[in-house]
DNA sequence: TTGAAAGCGCTAACAT
DNA sequence: ATGTTAGCGCTTTCAA
């Protein structure tokens, strides 16, 4: 048991200085001279100093950890390729920082925010990122972080109070480029799979959606609308119900429910695109292995940029309020002219 | 900005106490009358009161936090669906004690330890997990851990230094069930495909599957190897080179690597389980939606496993120094009997 | 059963 | 340019 607990008097009395000054050069401050800094650096160095975290934050300094509030259970989490995207991305650049990351995901049956409750609080992050969530989850996460002076930005949708901080990206756009893909192929009678309860912006999706084929005419302003769970088998439940509304063409809302359409329309011997155009959302990394045409969110880049967003925040500096990413058609083997 | 912070001494006031019973009171300490136990939590419930972590962790109190160290960078991490299984199992558990965790991946070019280095002196975890990493770096990162006293545990792969705590699968085993299943199915001209760099657990299983291919004749000792990086993309590669060898039977030692060779064979006209018995290693959530053939390591299973090995260490208790899990064979629709 | 007081290791005024 | 000192919010002896 080395109990070697090295602390900055250790490295002041090697260097010969006083403890302030060592943790003026450790924290990158100036007022100090070339040589001073240099012996320091020697001293912490040879001593291996690592700098308590508890002792920083206590002082209001940098913990160098950013919490990641995940408003969905772990098996919701792990189950969810593009949540799990976004993450490798902000791990990604936290990672590159030499950030760490605090991982806070919400209890079954509890309130989301009860499970990470104690954290917004304990002061104890440079920085929060709060991911996607559902509508009537939002407002009660985002007043509570407008109490806190930590930075923090939302990930995944349109933060709802003024001067807060999002990335997000366009759903809006990415339903109408859904529907103007089906549309100009010719179909008509599409059948749409939601998910209850939804991420907010599923309905913004659908909004775009149906925007577009209003411009095709407005006897296309409903579509048989269909609910899994958002997972897999859910799309695959779902299949068998929207099948007997005899559509031409399916929109899934996420990738995930319309793999598992796939999977029903392979076991039923229904062939896609010949009998059922299909198209998703997300792109998630399955997608192009399913040759499943979709609607792509950048969910590794969106996590950087809230990373970026928030570092920005840190340094005090300005920073643009929202940022949105744009989506993109990504047309593979799932869609095909009707007839 | 309300800058509310409650701190213990509010509590105090406000239960007309002293800040010490109310941290006595806080940390669950003995030694205080149910009454003022009573009137200190009122008080701490109506003030809102959330003790600061980094004071806690200054003092030596916990932290409520966990440190996960995963020695592979984040690309690597999050294409990994048996990782990214034990991580599942991680935050669940932990979430269920009210526990965070805290992940700390490595960067890509350096020294997989140094990313995380500052951590383990920095002593803000209650305890350690570390992920299972290749052979040559198990060694410096086990001796690092031990110069703590914070407890730690590894995960999926036994620990090599004595006295240490390790959960994770009966790779050898693992081994031997695919060899046994392929062998019984008549197959001996079976092909590997392995990985370079390569998880210590590859080896066990190649020693597994060896170990039990002795059993039908000393002629079966040696199979060809092809080497891939553990993607599916690898898996896709690998196959075209090791058709030539016109196998009857693939082992793969992770079931990404088995479904890039099964892209290949659906992409060049080989029929699976027909013209090749397939079988992976690991089922991950893909391998069912595949039909693949596999042997399962229960990855969310082990991750639990290892935090609840973890908080017995934590709590001071005795704990069994390994806890194995075992291999299972998962017969789907890739393997079938020869000829 | 409770309270007073001394730190934990650091940062940030304020001196020098 | 450097050092002194006073906390940050807690836990923990040690007294009362």
């Amino acid at each position: 048991m080395e109990n070697n607990k090295i602390t900055i008097y250790d490295v002041a009395e090697k260097a010969g200085v006083s403890i302030s000054t060592v943790s003026k050069v450790l924290s990158n401050k100036n007022g100090i001279s070339a040589t001073t800094r240099q012996r320091v650096w020697e001293a912490a160095q040879s001593l291996g100093f690592v700098p308590s975290l508890a002792a920083r934050s206590l002082t209001g300094g940098k913990t160098g950890i950013i919490g990641l509030l995940v408003p969905y259970s772990p098996e919701q989490l792990f189950a969810d390729p593009h949540l799990l995207g976004n993450i490798h991305g902000i791990e990604q650049a936290l990672n590159e920082q030499n950030y760490n990351l605090l991982l806070s995901t919400a209890q079954k049956e509890h309130d989301p925010a009860s499970s990470y409750e104690r954290l917004f609080r304990a002061n104890y992050f440079d920085g929060v990122i709060v991911m996607e969530t559902q509508e009537s989850r939002q407002h009660e996460l985002q007043h509570r972080l407008s109490q806190t002076n930590t930075p923090w930005v939302i990930l995944g949708y349109p933060a709802g109070i003024a001067s807060c901080y999002s990335v997000y990206a366009d759903d809006f756009q990415g339903g109408q480029l859904a529907a103007e893909h089906l549309l100009s192929l010719g179909h008509r009678n599409i059948a749409i799979v939601s998910a209850d309860p939804r991420p907010s912006a599923f309905d913004e999706r659908l909004r775009g959606f149906e925007h577009a084929a209003k411009r095709y005419g407005p006897d296309l302003a409903h579509f048989p609308t269909f609910y899994g769970d958002m997972t897999r088998e859910s799309g695959y439940k779902v299949a068998g119900k929207l099948i007997e509304t005899k559509p031409c063409a399916v929109f899934s809302l996420n990738d995930r429910m319309a793999l598992g359409i796939m999977d029903w329309a392979a076991e039923n011997g229904l062939e896609i695109p010949r009998d059922l155009s299909l198209i998703g959302y997300d792109d998630i990394p399955d997608a192009s292995f399913y040759k499943l045409t979709t609607v792509c969110q950048p969910a590794v880049e969106m996590g950087k940029e809230a990373v970026h967003l928030l570092f920005r925040l840190i340094e005090g500096g300005s920073a643009p309020s929202r940022i949105v990413t744009p989506a993109l058609l990504v047309e593979r083997a799932t869609t095909h002219r009707i007839g």
